[in-house]
DNA sequence: AGCACGCCGACT
DNA sequence: GTCGGCGTGCTC
C-alpha cells in the first residue's frame, strides 16, 4: 500500500530523485491539497525548467524551507513500485553511480509520462446530407464505402482509398464526414496460453523444473545449459508460458544483435502473437507505446535488449536472459552494469525466477552453480537427432594460404566439395572492411585516425577509411600524408571485403555476399539478408559475428573460421573465454537440420587450450583449465574487479590525475591495485586514457573499498575518472 | 542532463 | 565594435 508522504500537510516535504547525475535526491515542497506517494511520478521545477522525477521518500532535510520550490502535479502513469526503487537504488550502490542516472534508465521515454495525446479520426457524419446534394465522385464514393468499417485517421483513410487528404477535407465541409477526436487504439499483444509443442525428455524435464520455479512464486536462479540446437529456447518458453497462466509479465533479455525475426517467428509459432519488443530501433511512438503498454500490464511478454531490465514491469512473473554469457549485456558508457547480474537482482528484489540461458556459460554463472547459488539444468543432446558439427583445426603453418590470400588449401577444397552438393558456406572474419591496417610502402607510414590511437580501416565499397572507434572517416588520400608518395598505399592483413574479394576469385560463378554491419546497416536490411541466406539465394555468407548469433540457415553445412587466433592475442582476462564461446556459437551455425555440419578453424597454434578443447568438443576441460588460472590469480569468479578509468584532452593532467590515484590506492591485505597504464586505446575520440585495475578477494565490499580511495583524492574538473565494477572488456 | 554565465576569434 | 564558440558550475 502507498503510504501517503506529507498528504495536504502545510509546509510539507519530500525528496524528488531526478533522472539526472545529481549526487543526490532533491526536496520539494507539496503544495496544499496535493497527496503524494512515494513512488508517483511527478512534474517539478529546476532552474528554469520543468523536469519529471520520482518521489523518493521523506523530505532529506538540509535546505532552508523557504529555497524549496513547490511540486507541479502528478503524473498520469502508475507510480513506480517500490520493487524498482529498490532495484535502481540497489544498481546505483553497486555501480558507484547516482541514483538519478540510474533512474534515467528507468525512465527512458519521457513521452510516455505525458498524458496520451489524442488523434483525431474521421468518420461518417451522424446525420448526413442527402446524397444528392453530394457531388458523388468516385474518390469520395471509395472513401464513404471505407468508412464503413469505422472512423480513420486522415492519412490513413487518404492512403487506404488511394485519394489525397483534399478529398477527405472536401466531404468534411460537404458534411459528409465527422471529425472527433479519441485516444489512439490500444491493443498491447496479449499473448495466449496455447498447448506447447512436443518436447524430448530433456526438454520436458527441464521444463517441468522451470515451471515449478514459475509457479513457486519465489526468487531462484537457474542455468539452462544446452548446446547449439538443444531446444534451449522451446525449454524456457513454457517457463514463459507459466508466468502467462498466473496472468503475470514475462522479460526475455536477449544481446540486441540476436533479436532477429527468425526468433519472433518461433515465439508466434507457439504463442500465436507477437511480443512486446524493445531495442533500439524502436521509434519515439512505439518506445512510448511499449513503455506504458509495461507499465500498465497490457503487455505480457517483453523481449528485448539489455535495457528492457529497465522496463516498469507492474507484475513481473519471470525473467529470461538467453545467451548469458555474451558480452553485449555489458553496458560500457555511462552507468557501467551487466544486465546479465542484474536481472538476477531485479529478480531477487521481486521474488520471481531468473533463467540464465547458454551453450556456452560464463565462468561466473558455472561458479555460481558450483557453488549452489545458481540451480543447473543441462539439454545434452541436438533436439531433432542433428548431430553437432565436426570442429577441426586448419594448421596455417602447415597449410601457408599464398602471399595475400587466406584460405588455406584443405579449406578452398572443401569449400569448392560444400557448394558442389549445393549447400551454403560461411567464412567467419570478425573484421570489417578491406584491411585492418593500410600503410605507405615508399616509408612505412599507418593511416592513422586524428582521434584515437587506432589505425584507420579502408572500406573499398564506401571508397573510405574509417576509425571503428569513434566512427571518424575521410576518404583515401591520393598521396601518403608522411612522404608524398603517390599510389603507395598497401593493405595488411584481411577484412570481410578482402576475403570476399578471394572469393569471388575462386568461385567466380557463385553468389558471394558480406555481413557486416556495414553491409546490413539496419534491423531491416539484415532481415532482408537473413531471409535471402536462408531461402539458398546466396552460396557464400562472408560474415563478421552478426552473422554467428541467432540465426539458423538450414543449407548451411560449413563454416570456415578464417582467422581462430584472432582473439586469442591482446591478453585479457577474457580472450580465451570469449574466443571459446564465439567460435563455440559459430560453428554451431553448421548443419543444424538433417544435415551434418563441419567447422574448419584456421589456426597458427592447433595446441592452444582453446583450439583443441573446441576440436574435441570438451567444453568442461577448457572450462576446468581457465576456472583453475583464474583461480590461482585471484582473477574472477574468484577475485572481485573493478577498473578506473581516468580520461581528459589534457595528457600530463590526466597523468598527474592518474598518478595521484595510483599514491592513494588502497594498502590492506587481500587488494591489489595494477596500474596506472594507458589504456590500450589511449586516446579514444579525442581524450587522453589511463586505467588502473582493482583486484580484490571476492567477500570484499569493492565498493567501499573504491569510495574511500576516491573520496582521499581530488581529480581537476578537466579529468574524468569513471568506475567500471566487473569490467568485461579491457579496452 | 540542460541551461546559464563567462571569456576569446571572425563577421556586420 | 558584436555574434558565438564551448569550458565550468548550478539546479531543491
Amino acid at each position: 500500500m502507498p503510504d501517503p508522504l506529507a498528504a495536504g500537510e502545510e509546509g510539507g516535504a519530500v525528496a524528488v530523485l531526478l533522472p539526472l547525475p545529481l549526487a543526490e535526491a532533491y526536496d520539494y515542497r507539496v503544495p496544499d491539497g496535493l497527496a503524494v506517494a512515494p513512488g508517483d511520478f511527478v512534474a517539478v521545477p529546476l532552474g528554469r525548467r520543468t523536469v519529471a522525477g520520482v518521489i523518493w521518500g521523506p523530505a532529506r532535510g538540509g535546505v532552508e524551507a523557504a529555497r524549496l520550490r513547490d511540486i507541479e502535479s502528478i503524473l498520469p502513469v502508475p507510480p513506480m513500485s517500490a520493487c524498482m526503487r529498490r532495484f535502481v537504488s540497489w544498481v546505483a550502490a553497486y555501480t558507484l553511480s547516482p541514483p538519478g542516472a540510474v533512474l534515467r534508465m528507468a525512465m527512458s521515454v519521457p513521452g510516455a509520462l505525458q498524458p496520451p495525446r489524442t488523434e483525431t479520426v474521421y468518420g461518417l457524419a451522424a446525420a448526413s446530407p442527402d446524397p444528392a446534394s453530394l457531388k458523388l465522385t468516385v474518390a469520395r464514393r471509395r472513401v464513404l464505402e471505407i468508412l464503413q468499417a469505422g472512423p480513420l485517421s486522415l492519412a490513413e483513410l487518404a492512403r487506404q482509398a488511394g485519394v489525397g487528404t483534399s478529398v477527405v477535407k472536401g466531404l468534411v465541409e460537404a458534411g459528409a464526414l465527422e471529425a472527433f477526436q479519441r485516444l489512439p487504439s490500444r491493443g498491447g499483444p496479449v499473448a495466449a496460453v496455447t498447448p506447447g509443442p512436443t518436447l524430448s525428455p530433456a526438454q520436458a524435464a527441464a521444463a517441468a523444473e522451470l515451471v515449478g520455479k514459475v509457479t513457486a512464486r519465489r526468487f531462484s536462479s537457474t542455468l539452462l545449459d544446452g548446446v547449439p540446437g538443444a531446444g534451449k529456447t522451446e525449454v524456457y518458453f513454457e517457463a514463459v508460458a507459466a508466468a502467462l497462466a498466473q496472468g503475470r509479465q514475462a522479460l526475455v533479455l536477449l544481446p540486441e544483435i540476436a533479436l532477429s525475426a527468425q526468433w519472433l517467428e518461433r515465439f508466434a509459432r507457439r504463442f500465436g502473437t507477437r511480443p512486446t519488443e524493445w531495442h533500439s530501433d524502436l521509434t519515439g511512438a512505439e518506445r512510448r507505446q511499449a513503455w506504458r503498454d509495461v507499465a500498465e500490464k497490457r503487455a505480457s511478454v517483453v523481449v528485448g535488449a539489455r535495457s528492457a531490465l529497465f522496463l516498469p514491469f507492474a507484475d513481473p512473473g519471470v525473467i529470461i536472459v538467453d545467451e548469458e554469457h555474451d558480452g553485449a549485456y555489458k553496458q560500457e558508457d555511462g552507468t557501467m552494469y551487466n544486465a546479465r547480474d542484474m536481472a538476477v537482482v531485479r529478480a531477487r528484489l521481486a521474488d520471481i525466477p531468473v533463467v540464465l540461458a547458454s551453450a556456452t556459460p560464463s565462468l561466473e554463472t558455472l561458479a555460481n552453480t558450483r557453488a549452489g547459488r545458481y540451480g543447473a539444468l543441462h539439454l545434452p543432446d541436438r533436439h531433432g537427432g542433428a548431430l553437432l558439427p565436426r570442429i577441426e583445426p586448419i594448421d596455417l603453418r602447415r597449410y601457408a594460404p599464398p602471399r595475400g590470400r587466406w584460405l588455406a588449401q584443405p579449406v578452398e577444397a572443401a569449400v569448392r566439395d560444400t557448394l558442389e552438393r549445393g549447400e551454403q558456406v560461411l567464412l567467419f572474419l570478425n573484421r570489417r572492411g578491406y584491411a585492418p591496417l593500410t600503410l605507405c610502402r615508399t616509408c612505412g607510414h599507418r593511416l592513422q585516425c586524428p582521434h584515437c590511437s587506432a589505425w584507420l580501416v579502408e572500406h573499398r565499397f564506401r571508397g573510405r577509411l574509417i576509425c571503428h572507434h569513434c566512427g571518424y572517416g575521410a576518404p583515401l588520400p591520393g598521396a601518403c600524408p608522411a612522404c608524398e608518395a603517390k599510389d603507395s598505399f598497401v593493405p595488411c592483413g584481411p577484412g570481410v571485403e578482402r576475403l570476399a574479394e578471394e572469393a569471388l576469385a575462386l568461385f567466380p560463378d557463385r553468389r558471394i555476399e558480406i555481413f557486416a554491419s556495414d553491409t546490413v546497416g539496419t534491423r531491416r536490411a539484415a532481415q532482408a539478408m537473413v531471409e535471402r541466406i536462408a531461402a539458398g539465394e546466396i552460396d557464400v555468407v562472408i560474415g563478421t559475428q552478426m552473422a554467428a548469433k541467432g540465426y539458423h540457415f538450414p543449407l548451411l553445412t560449413l563454416v570456415v573460421v578464417v582467422d581462430a587466433d584472432l582473439g586469442l592475442s591482446g591478453g585479457d582476462l577474457r580472450a580465451a573465454e570469449r574466443t571459446f564461446q564465439l567460435l563455440y556459437q559459430v560453428a554451431g551455425r553448421a548443419g543444424r537440420a538433417e544435415r551434418p555440419g563441419r567447422a574448419l578453424l584456421q589456426t597458427h597454434v592447433p595446441e592452444h587450450p582453446v583450439i583443441r578443447a573446441l576440436a574435441s568438443g570438451e567444453r568442461d576441460r577448457f572450462v576446468a583449465a581457465e576456472m583453475a588460472a583464474r583461480e590461482g590469480a585471484g582473477w574472477p569468479p574468484f577475485g572481485r574487479l573493478a577498473a578506473l578509468i581516468v580520461s581528459g584532452t589534457d595528457e600530463a593532467a590526466t597523468d598527474a590525475a592518474s598518478r595521484a590515484l595510483a599514491r592513494a590506492a588502497p594498502a590492506m591485505a587481500g587488494v591489489k591495485v595494477l596500474g596506472p597504464a594507458p589504456a590500450p586505446l589511449s586516446l579514444l575520440r579525442g581524450r587522453f586514457r589511463r586505467r588502473l585495475l582493482l583486484r580484490c578477494q571476492r567477500d570484499m565490499r569493492v565498493q567501499d573499498i573504491l569510495a574511500d580511495w576516491l573520496a582521499k583524492i581530488g581529480v581537476p574538473s578537466s579529468v574524468r575518472v569513471q568506475v567500471d565494477i566487473d569490467p568485461y572488456s579491457f579496452m
